[in-house]
DNA sequence: AATGAATGAGGGTTCATTCAT
DNA sequence: AATGAATGAACCCTCATTCAT
């Protein structure tokens, strides 16, 4: 957008526009069309088109479809793994800690719906292109070493359960937050409510909240 | 699925065999590349090579592309409907009715991956198809239908809390069995975890019927 | 050539031309592209606009470039041994049967150089094409068998030299023969001397008669 | 060849090169692109990486692919001409220069594939860039010019026949031993017999020293 | 003197669909 | 009822060259 044409003549010329700006450019419009359409529907041209560049520049900055798609796969988990850097939890009391990584990442998937819409394309596709990048696989780690700090502290304090793995809980917030997003056509249309970004999100997410906080606090009511 | 063949001697033979053999065959074909490539990636040759036919006749039976999927969606929801028809709750106590809903919803995804994948290909494409066809609409339902029952027994018995909306019932127990299809690959990637149908299902089920049964049932631990 | 269109109508009608037709009409012009240009530079687009059809046609008759080259090289190879079949040698005394091979050879490759350049251009891919198909390389043979039956007539008859081997006899002939047309054009630059179809053919050929002769008639010198 | 670097330490310098040393770099690198591909197949992007530059300095240097080309095959017939002045036949009787030259001719092709793939691909393009280039044409005529001279000797000594036109003769020399190069592929594929440079090479050039002594000796038979 | 950026043209192949038979 | 033939559009990628710096 802002297609702003400064003069008929520059149509002609070679716009040199800095690399890095045509590489986040073309970057965007391809996390864009690969999250609308996945890997192999998604069109080099169409990546083009959204930038007013042409195919073979993109593999003149890329070298190829796929490594055009990791690199926007790097930075789509590069990005969520800053924001969660954000998250600072250690003044939180553990129940409102995970409270607030359950929140954080509910609200993170419904206003980030092109990342969820490109892990699931990946799924779709059998993770081909994650398992040949190195570098993709170790980016996802530290939530849930984030979540292992609070369940500790929880444990220590009494007021989670024990006997509960953090891959699990990581597992059950991806879950039931992931799902609003992933699942939003079929089941808003079959059961008419509202999904992902529609509808009530606050109370939506709360009853997820719930979920979560009564299964690891039901440590309290075994305990009695 | 029960693709019984006239005779055994068609077998052997080349062209003649009857259209509904032909369709039935195309129709599993389809249903296996669309699942595993979605709708715009899937070829129309590659069903017809699953198949001993040509594009031009699946062309002649299904008219196109889309109809052709569309009578896959309706076929893999008419298949999950018709199972869920022998789960036979009501003979069950509420809990127990409830535990049940959870492992058979969790073993269907796990054993009918393709469905899994037609859904979430679905989504994928944002329900166009799905949106235009009324028949698909109509299909999903009953089981919130049974859901509710059990859990209205539930309360009258006052084993189940009373403040759930049924439908979030049924979304919870759909994300946790649909995740660890969906997300398999990359989750299973990035934190080792064998997911979908290997490794320990049995466990993993286990925990979805955790989380599930540990939050309807804290009725109980609020009422007192 | 002859590209008359019938009226502007017939341009909008398919025009199921006979298949057979079709793939000739191909192959002959596949065959002419291949011989000037050689596989890598041939294109399939000018094939196509030899043929009056579409690339698209081509790939459906022909599955790929290679296979359709690979179709070219047989139909070539296969032409030569025909041509060979008409020989009669039977009925000429050993060295009149040997120059007819001379004259032959000589003569074939200037009238069907593209047959030659076909040779060459599959000997400039080092004979990838030819190693991956068993039915191309058994086509070649009969030639020397022919060959071997009057040099041993010769023998027989104290006319022919008995030391030498038919497999080098039929390289000289063919060296000789093919290299008036393969290295027709730096030849002839840099020595000024017309080579393949041009110049005086019967000369330049008497000359290889008069080496494969001399050569192979030499016994009679040797045995004095 | 004789690539001279200007000292070791540039070897593991990376920009700094001076430009005669990158130009050769480039040449020989072209050398082997032309010669592997031939000209259309040929790519500046290969050649380019082969050396440690890229297409535009190649352009810069040369101007043109085809600039590029003519130089590259320039340089290999300047090479093979500087070789043959090392040949110094006056010193040896007629039949023995021959021999030599025959002898120099089979291995210098058997040795320099690169320039036999060079002649024969400048000859599939139908001699195009040849004949564009007055310098390349005058280049390899020197050959004959001593073929001619050691004829002469024979004819007066009688050794060898007089009705011979030495153009002739070098047309068979050259013909027998790039036939050995030239299709070496098809030929040994067919046959089973090992060309070019692998197999019994020095069998083989003794057979063409035989064919072409014979041929030019039968003077004597025809004197007697 | 040297080069990264950029591009239009063309490469071969796959595609869903149509149509005559 | 069924199918081989045919096609135009789109696919990703490579190419030689140009130009601003």
């Amino acid at each position: 957008m802002a297609l702003q044409l400064p003069s008929d003549r520059t149509l002609a010329m070679r716009k040199p526009k800095s690399p890095e700006v045509n590489r986040a450019r073309i970057l965007a419009a391809a996390t864009a069309e690969f999250a609308a359409r996945g890997f192999d529907a998604a069109s080099m041209d169409a990546i083009a088109g959204r930038t007013q560049t042409t195919r073979a520049l993109i593999n003149y900055y890329f070298g190829s479809k796929e490594k055009l798609y990791l690199a926007v796969l790097q930075q789509a988990y590069a990005e969520i793994r800053e924001a969660e850097n954000g998250l600072d939890l250690d003044h939180l009391p553990p129940l409102a800690a995970i409270r607030r990584i359950v929140e954080f990442t509910y609200d993170y998937y419904v206003s980030h719906e092109y990342f969820v819409r490109l892990v699931v394309s990946e799924n779709q596709a059998k993770g081909t292109h994650l398992k040949r990048s190195p570098a993709l696989r170790r980016v996802n780690r530290p939530i849930v070493d984030r979540l292992s700090a609070v369940i500790e502290r929880g444990r220590a304090a009494g007021v989670l359960r024990s006997d509960v793995d953090p891959l699990d809980v990581h597992m059950a917030i991806a879950a039931l937050g992931m799902f609003n997003v992933t699942n939003q056509f079929t089941f808003g249309t079959i059961f008419q409510r509202e999904m992902g970004a529609k509808g009530d999100v606050a109370q939506r997410r709360q009853v997820v909240v719930d979920i979560v906080l009564t299964w690891l606090g039901s440590a309290r009511a075994q305990a009695h």
